[in-house]
DNA sequence: GCGACAG
DNA sequence: ATCTTGTCGC
C-alpha cells in the first residue's frame, strides 16, 4: 500500500458508494501490517475514544488519562460529514476519520488508545482498533460491548472473569467481565500488544462499570457535545 | 436463499 | 448509533 492512500485515509477516509469494495481491499492489506507482539513498554498516556452523531455529523472524543492512576488529563474532539454507512465490518469508514483527527488533537501523544469496537476480532482481522492503530502506528486495544464475530463460552459472573473468543480455532479475543453480574465486553488487541496485554490493560482501566474509564468518559462527553451542536449551524 | 451482523 | 420516561431489580 503506498503513501498516499495511507495518508488520505488519515486525513479523509473512503466516500461512498463508489469506494465500498476498496474499503474491505484497503482493510484486508492494512491487516497484513498489524503487530501483535507483546507491549513495549508500559503505558503511563492512555486515551479512551468514541463517536456520537447528530444531523448529517460524526463527532468523536478522545480523552486522556494517565496510568495506572487514571487521572483525566485532557480531552479532544473532532467534528465530520457523515461520508459513509454503517455496514457490519466497515465501521472504520464511517467513523475511523473523526477518530484519529480527535487524537492527534491530543498536546500529548498517548501510549495507548481503546477503542468502543473490535481489534482483530474481525472478518478481515482489521477492526476499528487495529485500523486506527496500524495508521497512528500507536498500540490499541478494542473494547466492544457486543459480538461482531467469534465463538466463545459464557464467562463466569464475578469481575474478571473471561473466556477466549475464537475463530475456528484461532483465539482472536477474550470475552471479559468488567463487573460482577453485568454483561461482559469483548476485548481483542488492535495493534502492538497481544491478548493477554490487551486484557490486563482493559481490567487495569475497569473502576466500578461496565466499560473501561476511559472509553466511558468518551462515549459520555461525545453524546453531550452531539447534543450540544445538534440542530445548529 | 437464510441468518448474523462492532456502532 | 439514535428516537425516549418511568420502572424493575440488585
Amino acid at each position: 500500500m503506498d503513501k498516499t492512500l495511507f495518508k488520505r485515509l488519515k486525513k479523509d477516509g473512503l466516500s461512498w458508494p463508489e469506494d465500498k469494495d476498496l474499503a474491505r481491499k484497503v482493510q484486508r492489506e492494512l491487516a497484513d501490517k498489524v503487530a501483535l507482539s507483546p507491549l513495549a513498554k508500559a503505558p503511563a498516556l492512555i486515551a479512551g475514544v468514541d463517536s456520537a452523531f447528530f444531523d448529517d455529523r460524526v463527532i468523536s472524543t478522545a480523552c486522556l488519562f494517565s496510568f495506572p492512576s487514571l487521572e483525566l488529563i485532557e480531552e479532544t474532539f473532532a467534528i465530520k460529514e457523515v461520508r459513509f454507512p454503517y455496514i457490519p465490518g466497515l465501521l472504520s469508514f464511517r467513523e475511523g476519520t473523526s477518530t484519529i483527527e480527535a487524537i492527534e488533537k491530543l498536546k500529548k501523544k498517548p501510549d495507548l488508545i481503546i477503542f468502543d469496537g473490535q481489534g482483530i476480532a474481525h472478518p478481515r482481522g482489521l477492526g476499528i482498533a487495529s485500523y486506527a492503530g496500524v495508521l497512528l502506528d500507536i498500540p490499541s486495544v478494542g473494547c466492544a460491548k457486543s459480538r461482531l464475530v467469534g465463538e466463545y463460552d459464557e464467562p463466569g459472573k464475578t469481575k474478571g472473569s473471561w473466556s477466549p473468543l475464537k475463530i475456528l480455532d484461532k483465539t482472536v479475543g477474550a470475552v471479559l467481565r468488567t463487573r460482577a453480574n453485568v454483561e461482559p465486553v469483548f476485548v481483542s488487541p488492535g495493534h502492538k500488544i497481544d491478548i493477554k496485554g490487551s486484557l490486563r490493560l482493559v481490567l487495569a482501566c475497569a473502576t466500578a462499570y461496565r466499560l473501561p474509564e476511559p472509553t466511558r468518559r468518551a462515549d459520555a462527553l461525545s453524546k453531550t457535545l452531539a447534543r450540544k451542536h445538534a440542530s445548529r449551524a
